[in-house]
RNA sequence: GGCGGGUUAGCAAAGAGGUUAUGCAGCGGAUUGCAAAUCCGUCUAGAGCGGUUCGAUUCCGCUACCCGCCUCCA
């Protein structure tokens, strides 16, 4: 089965054919760096990577580019308020661009811990502003700008097809707008460049044709993507909240600077839940991967239980689904972990795999088919060999994966000797004894045949 | 106000017009001195009303409720 991916774009799915054979140019929408990321934020890349691992699984080449966002974007809306970095700046007293890099490593650190590849071409904003001017530049030259006492500003109206990705009713956006036009001539309309305040000395700032400023939320996208990727490429990921807005505005800008829909596919990740709600940073408390180590959590069975829901149906979180998870997870480890020796992978099981997975990603279906090659009759080493070659598309780090080995203390070491004499001595009375000691200091005790192995609690 | 999505068993979450989803939890059994782990088996489903159909949880319509976006946001 050929590889079929739903397209924002047409809202179908539809076959995944390369522009250019054997290669895949992907971009996809990373952090913002004025804070931690949130678990629901790591949803996304855990999507993307999905994607990537399932690109490559068809053979393709992928070329992935994901920017990072250190400058520009404001803090509320209608195009005015607070910068983010420099907001961040004032709430830690470090400078905004100490507060990216601590950032950006802290959200590199979060894909480590969730075993996502990086991509192929980080990009960060500041490193791209000639390319963003040139950018304004270009579109500004095609007549889609004007002038505010603020900034330079597109003019959606000026392009019919404004809009098409989010299906935008233009007139009932305008007609429900909870934002102030101010000096906007459309609701729609965005700011390319924004002028810095004459009296607001900003951390950063830049020089521009027309004045000294930042840029708008929205160029950095367009700009980097064409720099790496060019015109257009092949897909172009993102939040789904990115559906009506960022991505519209994206596909306005290279549209007026160069005729195309800057991708062939546009592939969104849909929302973490909790407690029926959205996660957001702006609404106080968030939970990062740290949260999850600090209540004794592997950060992989936050992946795995991503793996569970498909990615465009939003997913909820409990820690009540995460302990489900993190179960779920560690009896496929041990289970994977005792067949042995890999040998080699199951042809049948892994055309169902490649099946499913081609089938716009549907991973939870196959980590079922997981479970059904761990109850089938294979061989222990074929098992082992077509889990593992599964493991490729997950993510899960099984061939790596080993039983913790316990740093046991001496006395406890001890206490567990003594039982297992005991018992072997069928002194039930003593090793019952013993056990209630060991449970007491918070360790359980195990009985195999020929040994016993220990876990503290 | 506009646009879009959802409602599946205790929890989470899929596919499929008729045949076991799956995981976690529960229950029964095997095994174990007792435990743990493991294995086998198994009960709880598809919001309500109507339509299409030999047959619908699955398609269509209506109602109710929930959610997302429209505002920085993954």
């Amino acid at each position: 089965m050929s590889l079929q991916l739903y397209d924002t774009w047409t809202r179908s799915q539809r076959e995944f054919t390369p522009l250019k054979p054997g290669e895949v140019g992907l971009y996809t929408c990373g952090p913002t760096v004025y804070n931690y990321a949130h678990i629901g934020n790591l949803r996304t890349y855990l999507f993307e990577d999905g994607l990537v691992r399932v690109l490559k699984l068809n053979g393709y080449r992928v070329n992935h580019v994901m920017n990072i966002t250190d400058v520009g974007h404001l803090v509320s809306d209608g195009d005015d308020g607070e910068d983010k970095m420099e907001a961040g700046s004032k709430r830690t007293g470090q400078t905004a661009w100490t507060i990216a890099a601590l950032y950006t490593d802290a959200f590199r650190a979060d894909l480590k811990a969730l075993n996502i590849q990086e991509p192929d071409v980080w990009c960060k904003a500041t490193d791209n502003i000639p390319e963003q001017i040139s950018f304004i530049e270009e579109i500004e030259k095609k007549g889609y700008t004007y002038r505010t006492s603020d900034g330079i500003y597109f003019d959606t109206s000026k392009q019919a097809s404004y809009g098409h990705l989010g299906r935008l009713d233009i007139a009932g956006l305008q007609a429900g707008s909870r934002v102030d036009l101010g000096e906007k001539k459309h609701s729609t309309d965005y700011a390319l460049w924004k002028f810095s305040a004459p009296e607001d000395h900003r951390q950063m700032e830049w020089d521009s044709p027309w004045g000294r400023g930042f840029p708008g939320w929205h160029i950095e996208c367009s700009a980097m993507a064409h720099k790496y990727l060019g015109e257009y490429f092949d897909i172009h990921c993102g939040g789904e909240d990115h559906i009506t807005v960022h991505h519209p505005n994206e596909i306005s800008q290279t549209e007026a600077a160069y005729g195309t829909r800057l991708a062939n596919f546009w592939m969104h990740g849909y929302f973490l839940i909790t407690n029926d709600a959205k996660m957001s940073k702006s609404s106080g408390e968030f939970l990062r991967v740290q949260l999850l180590i600090d209540k004794g959590y592997d950060p992989i069975a936050y992946r795995y239980l991503c793996l569970t829901g498909h990615y465009r149906t939003q997913l909820s979180f409990s820690w009540e689904t995460l302990d489900a998870a993190q179960t779920g997870l560690d009896r496929l480890r041990n289970n994977v972990y005792s067949l042995g020796e890999a040998t080699t992978v199951d042809a049948g099981f892994f055309e169902r795999l490649m099946e499913k997975l081609n089938d716009d990603l549907n991973f939870p279906q196959a980590l079922a088919l997981a479970f059904e090659v761990l109850k089938s009759g294979l061989a222990p080493g074929v098992k082992k060999a077509t889990i593992l070659k599964f493991d490729e598309a997950f993510g899960l780090g099984l061939t790596s994966w080993v039983p913790k080995i316990e740093d046991v203390p001496g006395d406890v070491r001890a206490l567990a000797e003594a039982r297992w004499t005991a018992r072997n001595a069928k002194d039930w009375a003593e090793a019952d004894r013993l056990r209630g000691e060991l449970t007491a200091r918070g360790w359980s005790m195990k009985d195999g045949k020929e040994d016993y192995t220990m876990t503290s609690t």
